[in-house]
This record gives C-alpha cells, sequence and structure tokens, in this order.
DNA sequence: CGTTGAGTTGACCATCGTCAACAGGAGTGG
DNA sequence: CCACTCCTGTTGACGATGGTCAACTCAACG
C-alpha cells in the first residue's frame, strides 16, 4: 500500500481525534519530542494540545509571519520551504510522522509549511509551549536533542546540494526519504512520494526534467520501478552505492 | 587592517590568559552563548572554563570522535567541515568569535574543526557543561535560541548551494561574512579572508577555479578589491543585488 | 470529449568543471 | 644572495553536466 497515513485513516474527521488527545496511545510517541517523558510531562501536554487535520494542500503556517503556533506531525506529510525574491524556491524538507515544526520557537516563521497529504497534528500555542518548557527543563532537553539531530540532517543536505551529482542526489533522496519512512511505517520497498517532480527538484537544487530524467535512469537500471504514487525500491545496496553515502 | 583577531592580542600566549577568565571582561561575551546571563550563571561558567589557544592549522576537533568538550570561540576563526568518504569535502561553516561549537551535544563530533588563523577559546567539558545546563535552564534556553539561529542559517546556506549561480554564491558568501565579522570588529569596508579559495568553494559547492573567476568578475566590475588578505568592499547595494539577498 | 496539470523525452546550449600553463610569494639550502 | 621548490591563486581552452525550450503522453475532471 503506497498511500500515506491519514488515508489508512479512513479520513476520520478531527472531531473524532479530538476526543482522544492521549499521549499514552499515539503512534508516534516514540518517535517524537514525546518519547520517554515522565507521566506528569504527557499530562501538561495534553492540557495545552489541541489535535489539528489540515486537508491536502492546506497550508499550515508561512514564512515571515508572526508564529502563535508550533506542531508535532502526527500523520502525512508536510512539505517545507522558503522562496526568493525572483521566485525561485528552495524547499527545506519534508515532515514526516513524529516530525516537530517550530523547534527555534522564534516569534516569526523561518519557512513556510504546507500539507503534501491530508495532515494531522497536535498543535500546541507557542507561548504555553514555551511556558512549558520553562516548567520543565527535561522537555526542553529533548526538544534541543531534536534540533541538534536537525542541524545535522541540515549539514547532510548541504554536501548534497553542493558537493554531489543529479544523479546521487535523486539516489540520496529516495534512501534518505526511505529511511525516515521506515521509521513511521515500517521498512518496505514501496515508498510513497506525495511530493511533486518540482518539489524534489526544488529540495535538491535541480531543475524538473533533470529528476525524471534521473528516475528514468534508475528505473532503466533496475535499480527502481516508478508507480503512480511512488516508487518501489529494487536494490538498495546498489542504490546507497550511488547516493555515495 | 585586515589582520584577524588573534595578531591583535599581540600573540599573547594562552597562560596570560588563563590567569584572567573572567566573563566579565570577555571582548565577545554579548555576542555568545553568554549573553545575557546572570551572575551566578557566570561564576557557574568560570568554575568550568578553560581558556585554550590554538596555532594556525590545529584542529580542534575531528568527526566522528567521541565529542569530550565544547567551545566558545573568542578570537580568531576556524573552518567547519565533513568529508564525503571519496575525499570530497562539505565546508559547513566558518565560526567566529562568539560562535558556539558543540552546541548539539552529542557524543560524537559531527564535523571536524581547524583553526585558519591563531584561535582563542573558552573550552568546557561536555558533561560537565551539560550538567550545568540541567542546573541552569536559562542557559539551556539560550544555547536552544541559538542552535535555532543555527538552523536558520543552515537553510540560508541550502538556498545558496540549491539555488543561486556562482556569481550569486560569491556575492552572497562575501556578504554574509561581511555581516558576520562586522558583529565581532565592527563595520568595515576591508574583509580578512583567511580561508583559502578552495575552502571558499568548499563552502560554495564550486570549484577553486570558479571562485576565482568571480573574485576577478567582481574586482572587474569594481564592486570589490582583492587585497593579499582579503577584499575590500567597494559597493556593498549592488554586491546584495547580486547575491539575490 | 476537451481541458488542465503532471510527468517524460529529445534537441540544443550555457554554466561551470577539468586540464593545463603560468605568476608570485614563502621557505629552504647552497 | 640566489636558485630552487612548493603552494596558492589566476587565467585560458575545452568539454560535460545539467538547464532551457518544446513536443508529447497520460490521467483526472468536468
Amino acid at each position: 500500500m503506497l498511500a500515506v497515513q491519514p488515508v489508512r485513516n479512513g479520513g476520520e474527521s478531527c472531531p473524532r481525534a479530538r476526543d482522544n488527545p492521549h499521549c499514552s496511545q499515539c503512534s508516534v510517541r516514540s518517535l517524537s519530542v514525546c518519547a520517554a517523558l515522565e507521566q506528569e510531562e504527557y499530562t501538561a501536554l495534553e492540557r495545552i494540545l489541541h489535535t489539528r487535520c489540515f486537508d491536502k494542500h492546506a497550508t499550515l503556517f508561512s514564512e515571515g509571519e508572526p508564529s502563535s503556533v508550533v506542531f508535532n506531525i502526527t500523520a502525512g506529510m508536510v512539505r517545507l520551504y522558503r522562496l526568493l525574491p525572483d521566485g525561485r524556491r528552495q524547499i527545506i524538507g519534508f515532515a514526516m510522522p513524529g516530525d516537530f515544526l517550530g523547534l527555534a520557537l522564534a516569534d516569526k516563521n523561518a519557512f513556510s509549511a504546507d500539507a503534501l497529504t491530508d495532515v494531522q497534528a497536535c498543535q500546541f500555542d507557542r507561548r504555553e509551549f514555551s511556558a512549558l518548557l520553562d516548567e520543565k527543563p527535561h522537555l526542553l532537553r529533548r526538544l534541543h536533542a531534536i534540533a541538534g539531530h536537525e542541524l545535522g540532517l541540515a549539514q547532510d543536505q548541504m554536501i548534497i546540494l553542493g558537493r554531489r551529482t543529479a544523479e546521487e542526489k535523486v539516489a540520496a533522496f529516495l534512501i534518505g526519504l526511505r529511511d525516515r519512512w521506515a521509521r513511521v511505517s515500517g521498512a518496505s520497498v514501496n515508498l510513497p512520494l506525495p511530493m511533486t517532480r518540482q518539489d524534489i527538484a526544488d529540495f535538491l537544487g535541480l531543475t524538473i526534467e533533470t529528476v525524471s530524467r534521473m528516475f528514468s535512469k534508475l528505473a532503466r537500471e533496475k535499480l527502481i520501478v516508478v508507480t503512480p504514487d511512488g516508487v518501489r525500491l529494487l536494490d538498495r545496496g546498489a542504490l546507497e552505492k550511488r547516493a555515495q553515502s
């Protein structure tokens, strides 16, 4: 099954989810900030948490605007990007279940975020969340650890953008996405790609045509099969070799 | 004067500096983690702080090794980089006075760091520093705020690497370095470049030849003058226009 | 059944990388 | 002091990678 999370939930509307905002039953708890907290901390989080749903293509927040809320994604995939004055776009990353948006707790959004699929998320008022961090330093430690991890990912992406060929970029993208996806939904050779070729191109610093050509090339060489809503990874080893990772 | 910080200090040796580890007299205090702390926090920091000097070309730490210490740079410039298996190198950034190395507090170094000039730094044992953060959540907040800022810089760099031409990259590099340098040593049209062309190339995802050509081009067009140890920025406005920033 | 938008493929071309030659400074040894 | 080497940086000629432009397919949708 290539369909992403929300479909699995059968399009449950958010009210249903809101009836039940218990971290103890959260499927992404082990993957996110919320991992390894104390009962008291979960209780505090549940008190200020709102479950939210976003339709595909909906905007979670926009670059430059005052940021009033932060999110923990629980289902679906989110596109994070920044725009240049001349209209060029750089995709910063793709957020998945377990990912936290608003790590920096800054008062302006550093980037825009919109939903590539239907998305569910835990939403927190930024000030309330920030105040909670003052009360629960342990939670702040968790958040900081995640920020450190994100910094590492950003540096990986710098290497990909700066020092890799088109083929290596696409291979590294597929490997990287697969690894992250496996944490959420278990290992599988099928990898859903809810983003467009343009999104991938803007993530990798390529054009849509080059991305398409590289997909075709990898398919011709039997490393992947391109499916309607993603790819099937046939030869992970060979793919990793191309990614130079 | 294009010479960088340590020269200004007349080559004072570290023992001299160690006699005097008082944050209250630190020239970079206002720029770093240490800004806006309480007296009690400075006292705690001074207790676990060691001032260190590194000669030009010395290694502060290496990628992959267990990280036992963290640094706050007080003078000089440091090159931060990662290596690919095949020898290609990506420079992650250049650290200046006020910059903190080891933000993530991870137990392995995510990158290597070596001195481009003589360097002075406050060194902390990572475990001691980490323990201090548990006692002083306010200090952790500071550190987290800085991590958020670094994440923003990393995203800026992604845009530069992914979506800009060689000329834009070099212009953006000069503007960015100048802005950061101005915080340390005051505004000036003279910008020291202690790094080699190869370093700049590995930072921008270019070759040494292309960097050289772009410097020549900007010089031919009277936007900069290339000096033995850096550049003189003649037309900041025009340069910013080229940087598309 | 026409329209729209995503994706693929081909032809051509420009930017930037590769290879090579050369200049100038620093360090070394005769 | 000069000759020599080494290293960094500059410049030119050439070519390849990836961008540009265009035509086409296909699926979704009314």
